[in-house]
RNA sequence: GCGAGGGUAGCCAAGCCCGGUCAAAGGCGACAGACUCAAGAUCUGUUCCCGCAGGGGUCCCCCGGUUCAAAUCCGGGCCCUCGCACCA
């Protein structure tokens, strides 16, 4: 059968929307679930991957709406930041991987002529989100409702949300140090290089500044990571080719290179180049070592970089390689002891001192690793490695040893810290930050780290604040598992967040101080709020100029006057009071959905801002975490592209069968590779089973049969199982039971010899709205051509039940089932070809025995016991034989018994009339004659003896 | 640096929290049989090793431990992946 999935789900989708039960209405008094995916940056074309937790979304979404909710399923997307703007400028100047691009997902010349502007970007995108992807998929969101974050109402929420948050004290302002273009502002260093042309991987280091005291009152200053290791200081190291300058700091005079200077002048106040000194005219002179106040001579290095930290370097050729290699390499130097006057018994002299005790090391590591790796040159390329591995190790095990003074014994991780603080208190250093590598900004000039001395910050370390969303947390469904665990932690150590900044961005002003641009997290945290808000917005009904603090207070907060309120929006106090009404049904958010990316960013600030926010009751209740569709050969990037158009992949392999791959390929929790191979096989799985209902629906015989109860009872378990499955979000079991272990039940069905019309139409009656949440388009086929009316998803599922007579005919078929399979086997391994098959239920005593292990199971049934109570009441001598090993083969059964077999065992059943039953069935399936006894009859055909080997459940079998 | 997750049969992937139901679900692939003129589709069966009676052996990255019992718990090791540090 050849399918036009298309051509279904065009169909279909239509009608929904046509329909509007996508629309979201509150009826009171009946319950409502409200779930949203975290929406995402307009930043370009969306790939494959993307869609799966939106689709997971969507198909949790129609699930409850299929059992008794009303459900809230908005989406909007989230402009704010640089993403669209550095797309509108990648447009602009031609850029041609973007342009290529563009084509490849179809964009015409014209709109690309258009996309060199920020606001057309985001509208474009926005367009393609929602009717390229969402509506295509069929999702069932609330279009009206509709939001981005560049829309001037969403913005007047933000200023109201920044509001609330100063009036709770959570706005804090100190200084900050960012990375800078001078002439661009700030800029942000990923490794995708959105700003930047260069430095994508650079770190913001910070380093200590040392400052050593020159004879002539100057300071030199070195900058340091490793301020602990001043005890081990040797000597200072100075380039003699370079050009140092005097710099007045707080009225002290500094001596660093030019381009620390500059920077200097960045992070500092009032920093003034007051004069120059070349380094050779410092060589051999002495300083004084800060916090230890040892004089050290200063030596020539050719590897103290002008562009990196102070350009000043100090030595501790115990601890660092290039210090100690340095040493040796200028030993060897004659020609530059002469002329800068250094003699042999100076470098003596600083020969290195230990200071740190290192499990597995001597007690100068640098010396160590250097002749271990074979470093004998400062151009060895190793020296980089040597470094990172002693300072490591050092770092995280070392101990300061004896000649640290009141250090001694200090782990270094503590002492680096205490060590820190006090040479900073007592003036003798300060702070300096620097970029790890070179970053150039778009526009290719250097980028440097700027103090920006006002910075406000969002203060999710208040201690209150935390407490209270940690114990909010706990009573969340967060899922998976780890992740309830992990949130935890996450919040215990958010710290403050800077929340505006400075730059060309898109988003909304900080109402406090129209310079700054709300940053991107801190405005799409309580955002979920707005969905209830923003129909109104859409529909002109509210303005966003009058949107004001009272308006939010009242509709969000409950507080004030709605009169008052319309009296000074102008709005009417219907609508007013309808938004505050909707918010109050709809809220709180039931489920956020987002990938892993949000486990430490978005969604603890999420969690955070409502809980600063918003009243208690309003507090979200879930939060879903879903992993990546990755490429086969990694992840599959936005920006570097690679993966095929969604609408491309729609049509190639059909909606629904992508929507079944998202829901079944692998748990929601680990990532898996998007395979093409993959899709299709789902594709043709619901081909499949478009030609199963097919051929069911066809059946016009209706003779009963043994197993109508069976397959109307399965149903009913199944469907139980199903909403348990959903308890937990688990959508893969459910997928796996409705469309593999589902058909497998009505393939056995028919080849039982079930073939009862009305039977098999109910069955589908309940199987195919089951469908519904995962494959929409074709379960409303499906539907519709067993001559139901639309809309199978508005069914409303049954519940199911595991009731007794539910067991008991589960309990039936498994033992048929179980019987079918002993015998294969045993013919399988005799390879005989059965002339006669004897089937032998077990004699009653067994039953008997069974029953009472079952009812005495809190832990073990009690062996002596079972075989004293089946003593008294024995018949027979043989019988009094079996009965011990029959007892102890019981208890072991018992023991490892599932809760289904168990189940099972207990039901009432008469083991010997359903196989009576069974026997035609037994006949053709295996082409001859069958009989079936009691183990306990007399007139039983046994040559053998097999008869022994009956348990209930599991019959005897015997083959000729 | 700070933090998280993971390594299961030819492949993908459940199971692990709550030890016995586990030779380990399901899918894909492969093989065999049925149907068919044939192929495809579909259905049935097999797919770690051994076995002419429904059984036995070995197994869930490696090593060790706890336990009557470990894929599952604990300790150590090797390897992989990912998040964060004003991209969102």
């Amino acid at each position: 059968m050849n399918i036009d999935f298309t051509a279904i789900e065009e169909k279909w989708r239509k009608a929904w929307y046509d329909a509007k039960i996508n629309e979201s209405v509150p009826i009171q008094g009946k319950k409502k679930f409200f779930m949203i995916f975290a929406y995402p940056g307009v930043t370009g074309y969306l790939h494959v991957g993307h869609m799966r937790g939106y689709t997971f979304s969507d198909a949790v979404v129609r699930y409850k709406m299929m059992t008794g909710h009303q459900v809230l399923f908005p989406v909007g997307t989230h402009a704010t930041g640089n993403g669209a703007i550095s797309f509108a400028k990648r447009v602009e100047r031609r850029d041609v991987a973007t342009i290529e691009m563009l084509r490849a997902n179809g964009c015409d010349e014209e709109t690309i002529a258009k996309l060199s502007d920020p606001a057309e970007v985001v509208r474009f995108f926005n367009q393609v989100y929602i009717n390229d992807y969402w509506k295509r998929f069929g999702f069932l969101s609330d279009w009206r409702r509709f939001t981005c974050t560049i829309y001037p109402d969403y913005s007047k929420f933000i200023e109201w949300q920044m509001r609330k948050l100063m009036v709770e004290g959570l706005l804090i302002q100190r200084p900050y140090f960012a990375a800078a273009c001078l002439e661009h502002g700030p800029v942000a260093i990923d490794p995708s290089e959105t700003d930047i042309s260069k430095g994508g991987n650079a770190e913001v280091l910070e380093y200590l500044l040392l400052k050593f005291d020159f004879e002539d009152g100057r300071k030199l200053v070195a900058a340091t990571l490793r301020p602990e290791t001043v005890f081990g200081l040797t000597n200072f190291w100075l380039n003699p080719d370079v050009e140092y300058v005097d710099v007045r700091v707080d009225g002290e005079i500094w001596v660093v290179s030019r381009p620390a200077a500059e920077k200097l002048k960045l992070q500092k106040d009032k920093v003034e180049v007051i004069g120059s000194a070349h380094g050779a005219s410092l060589m051999a002179r002495r300083c004084k070592a800060p916090f230890t106040g040892k004089m050290i001579p200063i030596f020539p290095s050719t590897l103290c970089d002008p562009n990196v930290g102070s350009g000043l370097v100090m030595s501790v050729p115990s601890d660092a390689p290039v210090d100690w290699i340095g040493l040796v390499e200028l030993k060897k130097d004659k020609a530059a002891g002469d002329r800068y006057g250094i003699t042999d018994q100076m470098i003596e002299d600083a020969h290195p001192i230990p200071i740190i005790d290192t499990p597995g090391w001597g007690p100068l590591p640098a010396v160590e690793i250097s002749e271990r790796m074979g470093i004998t040159s400062l151009s060895d390329p190793k020296l980089d490695d040597a470094t990172k591995e002693v300072y490591k190790t050092g770092f995280h095990t070392g101990v300061m040893n004896k000649s640290c003074g009141e250090y001694a014994g200090r782990p270094v991780e503590q002492a680096k810290e205490a060590m820190r603080e006090e040479m900073l208190a007592s003036g003798q250093a300060d702070v300096f930050h620097d970029l790890s590598e070179e970053v150039l900004c778009r526009c290719g000039a250097k980028v440097f780290i700027k103090k920006i001395p006002d910075q406000w910050f969002i203060d999710y370390a208040n201690p209150a604040l935390t407490e209270r969303s940690r114990e909010h947390a706990l009573t969340m469904k967060i899922l998976p598992r780890e992740y309830y665990d992990n949130i935890q932690n996450v919040l215990e150590w958010y710290r403050e967040r800077a929340c505006v900044r400075l730059g060309n961005w898109l988003g909304t002003r900080f109402p406090f101080d129209q310079r700054w641009i709300v940053e991107a997290i801190a405005d799409s945290t309580l955002y979920p709020v707005y969905y209830v808000v923003s129909m109104y917005a859409n529909t002109g009904q509210i303005k966003a100029e009058k949107m004001d603090e009272e308006f939010f207070d009242y509709v969000l907060l409950g507080k004030g006057d709605g009169s008052s309120v319309a009296k000074n929006t102008g709005f009417s106090r219907d609508v007013i009071e309808s938004i505050r009404k909707e918010f109050e049904y709809w809220y709180p958010l039931d489920i956020n959905l987002g990938g892993k990316e949000h486990m430490t960013v978005h969604f603890p600030v999420f969690l955070m801002n409502h809980v600063a926010v918003l009243r208690p009751q309003h507090w979200p209740r879930g939060i879903l975490v879903n992993w990546y569709i990755t490429a086969t050969g990694g992840k599959i990037s936005k920006s570097k592209g690679g993966a095929q158009p969604i609408p491309d992949a729609a049509e190639r392999f059909g909606v629904d069968a992508m929507r079944l791959f998202y829901a079944h390929v692998a748990s929601l929790y680990v990532d898996v590779a998007w395979e093409d191979e993959k899709v299709e096989g789902y594709r043709d799985r619901l081909e499949k089973l478009c030609v199963t209902v097919d051929e069911l629906k066809s059946v016009t015989t209706t003779e009963s049969s043994e197993v109508d109860a069976w397959l109307t009872a399965r149903l009913e378990s199944r469907l139980f199982g199903l909403h348990k499955y959903m308890e937990e979000f688990d959508l893969r079991s459910y997928v796996n039971d409705v469309y593999f272990e589902t058909p497998q039940d009505l393939r056995w069905y028919v080849r039982r010899g079930g073939k009862n019309k009305s039977v098999l139409m109910a069955a589908l009656e309940k199987w195919i709205p089951l469908m519904a949440p995962v494959t929409p388009h074709v379960a409303e086929e499906m539907w519709e051509s067993i001559g139901k009316k639309p809309f199978v998803s508005q069914i409303q599922l049954a519940s199911g039940s595991l009731s007794d007579k539910v067991v008991m005919e589960e309990a039936k078929e498994r033992l048929v089932s179980r019987l079918l399979e002993d015998i294969s086997e045993i013919l399988k391994v005799t390879r005989i070809k059965p002339s006669r098959i004897v089937v032998m239920t077990s004699p009653s005593w067994k039953y008997e025995m069974t029953a009472d292990a079952l009812a005495a199971t809190k832990g073990r049934p009690d062996i002596s016991a079972l075989i004293k109570k089946a003593m008294v009441s024995a018949k027979t001598p043989q019988e009094k034989k079996e009965i011990p090993a029959y007892a102890k083969d019981l208890v072991m059964n018992v023991t490892k018994a599932s809760p289904e077999d168990r189940r099972g065992l207990a039901a009432p059943i008469d083991e010997l009339e359903v196989l009576k039953k069974t026997v035609p069935f037994l006949q053709s399936e295996f082409g001859c004659e069958v009989l079936v006894f009691s183990a306990s009859d007399p007139g039983r055909i046994d040559p053998k003896g097999k008869a022994g080997f009956a348990r209930p459940g599991r019959p005897a079998v015997y083959l000729e």
